[in-house]
RNA sequence: GGGCCCGUGGCUCAGCCUGGUCAGAGCGCCCGCCUGAUAAGCGGGAGGUCCGGGGUUCGAAGCCCCGCGGGCCCA
């Protein structure tokens, strides 16, 4: 009994007992005990005969110290742990067990083991072998589908003797192969080692047939296909009926058919089938194949190989397979394994493993906690192609997917941004019956931003086809992502919005409509497959009149234009960008909207990219800040220099007083020095720079603001003619709503009645044509507000408009 | 018990391979702006012990080791 367990076993027994000696347990490898059913059991009889382990201690490392007295019975016939360790002492595999689960001799034949385990208690009981009987609860495998607790039992199987070729599949994995994520190759890889034979035989009914015929000594033969199957046969069974054969094939062939039926390899058909070789008749064994032999075979069985030569020879092997994480030593191994064992190499050449979609809260979905979404449902709600670009860009393929309603939103943001860039720039491009087929590029005047824009989604070629080859879809479907709210929506077309509403064949307008063009007829290649059918729908509206060819996804997948790509202006643009927020964030900060033109930006900045960005896209920041000028320069700034309290006041003491005076008054001094020594009072204090505090004061008409480059100064001085500016772009604006309001067409013509203040007016008078132009007025008048009516409190005004 | 993966603001995630660019985005929240893409759009702000602990390094969210929590597979 192992020494930890005394206590607990004589306290349940209720026995006392003491310690004399200890030892290991090994020293008891060998010992011969009597067997306590041996007189029940003949066969035990003979295996103490014939065994020199049976009936012996033996050792084995799962035995534990958690229950029981640290010595267990081995019974190799009825469980992996003892047939193993049996199978190392060289014990007989016994298993005195039917199917039924009743026995088959000894004592208790034919009785349901269950059922007898009273009995042979009794019987040990009055025997005087029993010490205690009880019950413990332990785990217990159990049939994953009915529940009912299942029997270890050892039985004949068939094996696919895997072992033999293991290092072959780990060495053609490793050469041919490419794993996504290529960590998973390593998962494999030892899923593949720890793997023992592969067990191919199953006790069913329903399966393809193990194509093995055995003779009643035990000699086998694997059949190939039917036509050697029917040469081999000499008789079939019909009901218990033997029906011997003719010798040629075709009679064979045809009293076949006649008794049998025509030809189907499964069961009971091909269990009639009687074969003789060598001399010897043999029957097929009854067993079907383990289900994932049919997986394993997939790659050819798919292409009708061996029958149909000819896609296998095209086809196979296969370029790339897909599944989810649980298959990496499923349907991955099992293809590799049957290949291997076929034809010496790997099925495939490329593994793609994903994770799977868990609920919002990262619990698996399942039917018990009800937090099943459907695919079906999401679909109906929210759309196919919301759903699938969701689904690849919301998390690493390989990584769990927490379904979430609120990121699937999102996607359709985008994709409704994507959706109103191309309503706007197709409604303008069809009011000018746009066709690029009739334009000749390299004599359009396109701009800096149309040449940014071509240059950016020639970028996003290379990011999207790298992460779709890398397996990394969550890059490329970003990469989509950020270039269409940020790249194309969020700033090229708020750059040429003014353009396209210019009228006529203006050269202008016509270089940003081709660029728009352009720029849809690579990207919508580029999400094809990620968001078809969106893809499809603008593409016949706006591309397939020019292109003439029928569908989006009959194009080529588009190449990169090098000659397209500018880094240098990209990384200008992103500077642009990054100023105009800054000069935004300033406007903010000085409360002037945008809608009021100001004086002079002036931008402060070391880097050379910065300084070429200014002057190269001078144009476009002028416009975008709303600003008269915009200059890279330097601003003269005041300093404060004020003491550091929090220093000065415990170090200084009493005297602190005298010290903070001082640096108030030679402050500058010591700011430019770094420190000093200075006699007050006659006493000499030793002051640097941590003394101090050191505040930049600007000039008052100027407002800062830093962004990564440098930073952004806005002259906020406000003069009449700015002032004027601003104010008739107040009331434009105003009367473009009432126009919208009256949903007049673009084209109406109206007259504007203004009655607003004296100031008002005199500013308003100074951009009249301005104001007629923007609004399609033919006149306006400062008289009493007529017609369509409303007032602007915040413009003191009553503005009144009316369709001519 | 073993193998592999994941753990970053309230939420969902980038970044990690190839250490250094004040740790990024979206949603939500707060404050503004713009408006002939309009039952849209844009900007700004607040908000983070980068799971914990050691180590390597001039420097670690990132590399190494040990833990903790979750997922998958195997035993």
């Amino acid at each position: 009994m192992a020494k930890a367990l005394v206590e607990r076993v004589l306290n349940e027994v209720g026995v006392k007992g003491e310690i004399v000696e200890t030892f290991k347990g090994e020293e008891l490898e060998g010992v011969r005990y009597v067997h306590i059913l041996v007189e029940e059991y003949p066969a035990q009889k003979e295996f103490r005969e014939k065994y020199e382990w049976a009936h012996r201690v033996i050792l084995g490392e799962h035995v534990t110290l958690e229950d029981g007295t640290g010595l267990v019975h081995t019974a190799p016939g009825h469980g992996e742990e003892d047939f193993e360790i049996g199978q190392r002492y060289g014990l007989p595999v016994y298993s005195p067990l039917d199917d039924q689960g009743k026995y088959t001799e000894g004592k208790w034949k034919g009785i349901y083991v269950k059922e007898a385990d009273p009995e042979i208690i009794e019987h040990l009981r009055e025997k005087g072998y029993l010490v205690k009987a009880g019950e413990i609860e332990h785990k217990y495998p159990h049939c994953w589908r009915c529940k009912t607790p299942l029997i270890f039992r050892a039985t004949d199987q068939w094996f696919l003797k895997v072992s033999k070729v293991k290092d072959k599949i780990i060495k053609e994995n490793d050469e041919k192969v490419t794993w996504y994520p290529d960590w998973v190759k390593v998962r494999y890889d030892n899923g593949v080692m720890n793997s023992g034979d592969w067990v191919i035989s199953r006790q069913r009914y329903w399966g393809i047939p193990l194509p093995i015929w055995q003779a009643e000594d035990g000699e086998i033969y694997v059949v190939g296909s039917f036509e050697e199957l029917v040469k081999l046969a000499v008789a079939i069974e019909v009901n218990g009926e033997r029906i011997d054969l003719p010798e040629s094939y075709e009679e064979k062939l045809r009293v076949i058919e006649e008794r049998l039926g025509p030809e189907d390899l499964h069961r009971p058909y091909v269990d009639a089938f009687i074969i003789k070789v060598n001399g010897k008749e043999m029957k097929r064994v009854k067993d079907v194949v383990d289900v994932w032999f049919d997986s394993g075979i997939a790659s050819w069985a798919s292409l009708d190989y061996p029958r149909n030569k000819e896609l296998f020879e095209k086809l196979w092997p296969a370029d790339f397979i897909v599944e989810g994480e649980d298959q990496v030593t499923k349907w991955f191994y099992s293809q590799q394994a049957a290949s291997v064992i076929a034809f010496d190499t790997v099925p495939y050449r490329a593994v793609a493993m994903h994770g799977y979609v868990l609920d919002e809260k990262g619990d698996k979905m399942s039917k018990s906690l009800g937090n099943i979404i459907r695919p079906e449902e999401v679909v109906q709600k929210e759309g196919r192609d919301p759903f699938r670009f969701y689904m690849l860009w919301a998390t690493n393929p390989w990584e769990n997917l927490r379904f979430s309603w609120k990121g699937l939103e999102q996607v359709k943001r985008m994709l409704n941004i994507l959706w109103n860039v191309y309503v706007l720039s197709a409604t303008y491009m069809s009011l000018d019956n746009f066709d690029p087929t009739k334009l000749k590029p390299e004599e359009l005047p396109f701009r800096k931003e149309d040449r940014w824009i071509l240059s950016r989604v020639n970028s996003l070629v290379g990011e999207v086809t790298e992460g779709i080859e890398t397996f990394r879809l969550t890059k490329a479907t970003r990469a989509i992502y950020n270039f269409v709210v940020e790249d194309l929506s969020r700033w090229y077309i708020r750059l040429i919005r003014k353009r396209m509403w210019v009228e006529g064949d203006d050269p202008d307008k016509l270089a940003a409509y081709y660029t728009v063009w352009k720029v849809f007829d690579v990207l919508l290649r580029l999400m094809a497959p990620f968001t078809p059918y969106i893809a499809e729908e603008i593409y016949q509206n706006l591309l397939r009149p020019f292109t003439g060819v029928e569908s989006v996804h009959m194009l080529d997948w588009p190449k990169a234009d090098e000659k397209a790509i500018d880094g240098e202006l990209e990384r200008e643009m992103e500077y642009v960008r990054k100023i105009v927020e800054a000069g935004s964030s300033a406007r903010q900060k000085a409360r002037i909207k945008l809608r009021y033109p100001v004086r002079r930006i002036i931008i402060e900045t070391e880097e050379e990219t910065v300084k070429k960005a200014v002057e190269r896209l001078n144009r476009l920041l002028k416009d975008q800040l709303n600003a008269k000028e915009v200059a890279v320069g330097k601003v003269e700034r005041e300093l404060i220099i004020k003491p550091n309290f929090a220093k000065v006041g415990p170090e200084f003491k009493g005297d602190a007083k005298l010290v903070s005076q001082w640096i108030s008054e030679h402050g500058r001094e010591l700011y430019e020095k770094g420190e000093v020594d200075v006699e007050i009072e006659g006493k000499t204090f030793h002051l640097t720079r941590e003394h101090i505090t050191v505040e930049e004061k600007l000039p008052d008409f100027l407002v800062a603001e830093e962004f990564e480059g440098g930073r952004v100064f806005v002259d906020k001085t406000l003069t009449r003619e700015l002032l004027a500016e601003g104010v008739a772009r107040e009331f434009v604006r105003r009367i473009q709503e009432m126009r919208k309001r009256l949903d007049l067409d673009v084209n109406d013509r109206i007259v504007v009645a203004i009655e607003t203040t004296d100031e008002n007016r005199e500013l308003l008078q100074e951009n009249l044509d301005y104001i007629m132009r923007e609004t399609r007025a033919v006149e306006v008048r400062f008289e009493e507000a007529r017609g369509y009516v409303v007032e602007w409190p915040e413009v003191q005004a009553k503005i009144g408009i009316e369709k001519v």
